[in-house]
DNA sequence: TTGAAAGCGCTACCAG
DNA sequence: CTGGTAGCGCTTTCAA
């Protein structure tokens, strides 16, 4: 490339590179633009972050539950975020492997600093990404992990305003929807776990409804309905609020005067429901300030890893409960 | 590493790449695993493709558009599927630059294949993509591209077959709705498109209608209703038209007796509806399929890039229609 | 069976 | 102002 353009390749460099440090004379460096432009050259980035010692990409793990529409705004958001802070963010498929054996695969392409969705990353993990050269790790899940950046998804919450508001309403037996879908049970345990919480010492009971996500399990749980006895349920989400919603209406279970549903996470598609679907708003943290927190963590990384609360969750309540 | 093993790094490289032309005595092997977990060390990706010169990652910049569930089941199967085959699927986050600007930005990484969704990538960068290196180059959209394999999503005949479907219930006055969000355009252009062919010539009428994805714009087109004397709409996807049938009901449209309704995507969430919603459903690729289609183009990059028709549609007739 | 050394593409220092 | 050059971590050929 640099033979082409008649220069030396660090002439090549300090041109491409916008170096301020050295002064390159004006025909010379339309001499390496033109010759850029004509080759098709584009530098290579490996090459760069290996002669660099450190690279500016934040590695994300595809998250290995299925994630609703709430979660791929955030990321949405985030990318932008990060990108504005030239970072460049990269999603990794590493489905099927679990954390601290994945963070190994990770760790080979030396990521600045890395962001993992869910549970799943334990000490060892984090261990292994930091010696490898990882400024920060952040995980987004439902509890610290040591050594890492916390941003605490408190789903405990969720299930603790759920059925502070059930119980209000006067409700006394809550009946909680658990998915029987893989990975997200590290989800669901919290949710139910506030539920109980909220409704301890109240005498109301907590019913369990493990549910599959498809119309035949919703029917078979509608059917066991009546001998169930409830008279309200936390239905994990939006979709399988709607779901079961749908098989207690076609059973004839009377929504809310029988039976009180609510769900989470807002989805619009809840307000289209009749009556109106319940539920509880998750605020996620916009992807502005998980781009800076990583970018502090990434420029100053003797900081002691914080733990950072930052679900805000609170009930919208519509027709349904 | 290769010190405190008391080897050298060749021997090391040996090891930890089961190199099978050279034999490596089994206390010297078990010497250097030692060492490497005790030192927690990981391969450099970035200095290992660059030695090697070339890469096994599979580079998929996130889409641009809003990506249904659709759309992230079949990202899943197609990591899975990669990951056999021992590819390594990175999801580049280049949002808000247009193709041929960010195929540059995709070519520093030197990926062996880039799988591009939607449109927005043109020759140009098929071709910065090429000379850098990469050897398959895979468009899932549209249209195809000149130098790169296509997966051809005819969405034009999603429209088609929607229209054919209205005609054959008598339908004559169809409106289609135009989603307003950014970077829909490319696909609600064809679908309409399939609507129109599928109406030419027998009479019917096709109106235009924008929608933005939330109520109160749902509620606006429904206040028109009357005026424009609709007997049928074909929805550009379910979730559109969950939310004008909605919409639609409140404002005291009879569904289907006053205007049919259908949709696409076959979402589950549009069977919960009452009247339940009809709608075109659309088989994508497997990821498998998908897979060994780039393993081949890997494998033997002389190969003339294909077209391939990769979109079944077919419509599921519920009640809304 | 192991070690020494070259070189992948790039940047940063230092000499011209 | 520009060019030569060392060296990032790794693999691979050649020699010992």
């Amino acid at each position: 490339m640099a033979r082409l353009a008649g220069v030396s390749r660090a002439t090549v460099s300090y041109v491409l590179n916008k170096a301020t440090a050295v002064r390159i004379s004006e025909p010379t460096r339309r001499r390496v633009h033109a010759a850029a432009k004509e080759l098709g050259y584009v530098p290579h980035a490996a090459a760069r972050s290996l002669r660099a010692g450190h690279s500016r990409v934040v590695l994300m793990p595809a998250p290995g539950f299925p994630a609703g529409p709430l979660y791929h705004r955030f990321l949405g958001d985030l990318q932008l975020a990060l990108g504005r802070l030239d970072y460049t963010v990269v999603q990794y498929g590493s489905m099927g492997v679990d954390g601290d054996e994945a963070a190994r695969a990770w760790a080979e392409l030396r990521p600045v600093a890395v962001l993992v969705p869910g549970p799943g990353l334990g000490p060892q993990g984090v261990t292994v990404l930091k010696r490898s050269g990882a400024r920060a790790v952040v995980t987004l899940g439902p509890r610290p992990v040591e050594g890492a950046h916390a941003l605490l998804m408190d789903f405990e919450a969720v299930g603790h305003r759920a059925g502070s508001h059930l119980a209000e309403r006067g409700r006394r037996r809550v009946g909680v929807v658990v998915p029987e879908e893989e990975g997200l049970a590290a989800f669901s345990a919290p949710r139910l776990a506030g539920v109980r919480r909220a409704l301890h010492g109240t005498g109301a009971a907590v019913t369990e409804l493990p549910l599959a996500y498809d119309e035949e399990s919703a029917a078979r749980l509608a059917a066991r309905w009546p001998g169930l006895g409830l008279d309200a349920v936390f239905a994990y989400n939006d979709e399988y609020a709607m779901l079961l919603m749908r098989a207690l209406q076609d059973a004839g279970v009377r929504i809310p005067a029988d039976t009180a549903v609510i769900g989470a996470d807002d989805l619009m598609l809840g307000r289209l429901l009749r009556p109106r679907l319940s539920t509880v708003h998750i605020d996620l943290p916009s992807g502005r300030e998980l781009a800076e927190l990583v970018d502090r963590a990434v420029r100053s990384p003797g900081t002691a890893p914080g733990t950072h609360e930052v679900l805000g969750a609170r009930v919208v309540p519509r027709d349904s409960s």
